[in-house]
DNA sequence: CTGAAAGCGCTTACAG
DNA sequence: CTGAAAGCGCTTACAG
C-alpha cells in the first residue's frame, strides 16, 4: 500500500503503460514508441498490431513521462489578472483559440491582481516546463516587482522558454503586444473636446500600472495641445474594477467636481462609474458624458451606449501567442495595437 | 547536440538539478529531497544548507519528474465551451479562486462548441493525469456523444481521477452543480404572465443540449398550466451564442411572428436578439418584451435593462471544483442551484 | 527497420 | 535522521 503522498495531491491507480501494449503487440516497447508517435517509420504490420493493442487497451501516453524523457513539451502558460474580467477573457478566448490550432494545451492562472501571486505562477510554470508564458496585463512600475519578475523570468527564457505579453512592461526585454494607448486616449480626448467639453475628469486605475499612466498621460497631453487643463482634483484613482470606477466616480462627485465629460481608463470601471453617477441622479450624457478604454463586449448596448476606445482584444490575444513561438530573431518584437475612438450616446455635447 | 523532437514542441536547455543542489549542500539527493518537501524531519543545519543552495543555484524543480516519481499532480483540467462567453468566464473565474486557495494549477480548454475537441481535451487532461477533470457547460443528448465521452471519462475516474461537471449530462454519473433550469424557466414564465402576456416566443439554442431542452421544457409547461400555448412556429432555434440570439430573432420576425413577449433561453441570446429586435425598428419593451437567463454581467445595465433568471456563476464554479475534490462518498451528489427572476425594464406589460 | 540499454529528474521504501 | 538504490513511464542515440 503506497503512503498518500503529503500536500501534493492524490496518486493515481495504476495506467496501462507503453511496456504493456508492446508486450501484447509482441514488439519492445521502443518499437511501440515509434510506431505509436511516427517518429520512425515502423514495419506496417507491426504499426498496426501496436496501434491495435493501444486501442484495446485504452492505453494513454503519461505526458509527463513523455515530457521528462524527450524534454519537450505542449503546454503554454497564461497569467492574467483576472478571467471573470472581460478584457482578460476576450484576450484569452483569442490565445485558447489560436492553442487550439497548434494542439497546445493552456494553463491559465488568475491573479486576482496579487503580485505575489503573479511571481508564483511564473514559477510553478517553470515547474511544469511550460513551453511559453503570457503576460496579460499591465505592467506594474515597481523597481521591486520588475526585479522579481525579471529574476523569475530570465533563467527561464536563458534555458529555452518563451515568453510574450500584452501591454507595456518597463524592463522587460520581451515580444510585446502593445495597444497604442497613449495615442488612443489622445485621439479619445480630441474627439471629446470636439464635441465642446472642456471640463474633463478621469478615473484612474493604480497610477503604477503602465496601462493607467499612459493613457492619463495621452489624455492629458491632448488636452493641453488644446489649452485645456486637467486639475489634480479631477483625476481620482480607484481600483481597475467595476467597484473601483464606482468608487471613483462617487468620490469625485464627493470633492464636489462637476466636470461636463468623464474618462475612466478602462470599460470596466467606466461601468462602475455609470452605476455611480445614476445612483446620484445624474443622467449620462445629458448631465454628463462619459467615455470608457477597450470596447469591450456588451459596452456598446449598454444603458446609454459607452463611447470608448476599441481594441481588437480576441486578435491581441492570438497574436501573443505567436509572437511567443514565433522563430527567435535577434531582438524582441514589438506588435503597436492602435486604438478605435468609438463614439456612442455615452457622451453628447456639454449642457452647462 | 540535440535532435529537435518533432511536432512536440521545443527542447529546453539544461537545468538545475535536485542532484546539483545537494552536491553543492555536500547531501544526497534524498536528503535534499526530504529538506525541500518537508516530508520528513531533516537535521536543521542540513536543511539550511539545502535551502540555501536551492535558493543560489535558482532551483526550480521539475514538475514532470515529480509527478512521474511520485505519481501526484497538482493540476486541475476545465473544459468549457468559450472563454469568450461571460457566463463560462465568470464559472472559471469561480474554479480559479478555489483553485488558488489550495495551490492548484489549472488547465482551460475552450471546444469553441466542437464536440470532437471535448473529447480530445478530455483525452490530454488524462494524458497530464489532471486531478481533476470539470466540464462546464451543457451536455448534449446525443447517445454517441454521450458514449465517446463516458468512455474517456470512465477509465479515468477507475484510476482515481475525479470528474465533476456544472448542468446536466443524461449519462454521466458524475458529481453535478446543477442550475434549476427547469424551475427558473417556469418561474419567469408565470412572472410574465403575471405582467399580462399571452403571446409568447421563444429564441431557444441546439436542442440537443440538456440546458436548452430543459429551460424550453420549463418555460412551456409553466405556460401550459396558465392555459397558454406556444406555438411550434413561435420557437426558433439559433446557435447558443450571439450571433445565434440575433439570427433567431430576424428568423421569428420573418416568419410574420408578432408575439408581445420574447424569451431567449440565455442572456448572450438575448443579447443578440436585442440587436436583431431594434435593427428591424423594434423597441423593447414597448412593442415587445424579452427575457434572458443567466444574468451574466451587464446585462444589468443594457439598453433596456434585461430581465433573466440569475443563477450565482462564480459561486458554482467555486462549487464544481469542490465536488470534484471532496471526499468520496459512495455516490455522485448533485447539488442544486437555484435561479432567481430578475424582472427589469425589457420585460413590460403587453400593449398590443 | 528493430531492440537493449541508458537516461530524463525526481521520490521513497529499505537499510543503516 | 541519512544515503544507496530502485523505480516512475517514456524516448532515443547506439548497435545491429
Amino acid at each position: 500500500m503506497q503512503q498518500t503522498a503529503v500536500g501534493r495531491g492524490r496518486e493515481h491507480g495504476p495506467h496501462v503503460t507503453l511496456h504493456a501494449v508492446a508486450r501484447t503487440a509482441g514488439v519492445s516497447p521502443a518499437t511501440a514508441s515509434r510506431a505509436l508517435n511516427g517518429t520512425t517509420r515502423v514495419r506496417e504490420d507491426l504499426r498496426r498490431r501496436v496501434l491495435e493493442a493501444a486501442d484495446r487497451l485504452g492505453y494513454i501516453p503519461n505526458a509527463h513521462a513523455q515530457a521528462l524523457a524527450s524534454s519537450s513539451n505542449n503546454t503554454v502558460g497564461v497569467i492574467c489578472h483576472d478571467v471573470g474580467d472581460p478584457y482578460f477573457a476576450a484576450i484569452a478566448s483569442g490565445v485558447m483559440a489560436a492553442a487550439a490550432e497548434q494542439d497546445l494545451l493552456v494553463m491559465l492562472a488568475s491573479t486576482f491582481r496579487a503580485p505575489a501571486r503573479e511571481i508564483a505562477y511564473v514559477s510553478m510554470l517553470r515547474a511544469q516546463r511550460a513551453r511559453a508564458i503570457l503576460l496579460i496585463g499591465s505592467g506594474f512600475q515597481d523597481p521591486a516587482w520588475e526585479r522579481s519578475l525579471e529574476s523569475e523570468l530570465a533563467p527561464y527564457m536563458r534555458d529555452g522558454g518563451r515568453v510574450a505579453v500584452v501591454s507595456r512592461h518597463r524592463s522587460l526585454r520581451v515580444d510585446t503586444v502593445q495597444p497604442e494607448n497613449r495615442a488612443g486616449a489622445g485621439a479619445l480626448a480630441r474627439a471629446l473636446l470636439s464635441l465642446g467639453h472642456r471640463e474633463f475628469a478621469v478615473l484612474t486605475g493604480p497610477e503604477r500600472l503602465t496601462t493607467v499612466a499612459d493613457r492619463l498621460a495621452g489624455f492629458r497631453a491632448a488636452l493641453a495641445d488644446a489649452g485645456v487643463g486637467l486639475p489634480p482634483e479631477r483625476i481620482v484613482e480607484g481600483a481597475f474594477t467595476r467597484d473601483g470606477g464606482h468608487a471613483a466616480a462617487v468620490e469625485l462627485l464627493r470633492r464636489g467636481q462637476r466636470p461636463t465629460c468623464v474618462f475612466a481608463v478602462t470599460d470596466v470601471m467606466a461601468v462602475g462609474a455609470l452605476g455611480a453617477l445614476r445612483e446620484r441622479g445624474l443622467r449620462v450624457p445629458d448631465d454628463v458624458s462619459l467615455a470608457g478604454f477597450d470596447d469591450i463586449p456588451l459596452v456598446g448596448e449598454l444603458t446609454p451606449p459607452l463611447t470608448t476606445v476599441a481594441l481588437p482584444l480576441t486578435r491581441m490575444g492570438r497574436d501573443v501567442l505567436a509572437l511567443a513561438l514565433r522563430e527567435r530573431g535577434a531582438r524582441s518584437r514589438v506588435e503597436r495595437v492602435r486604438g478605435e475612438v468609438v463614439l456612442r450616446a455615452s457622451t453628447g455635447r456639454p449642457t452647462a
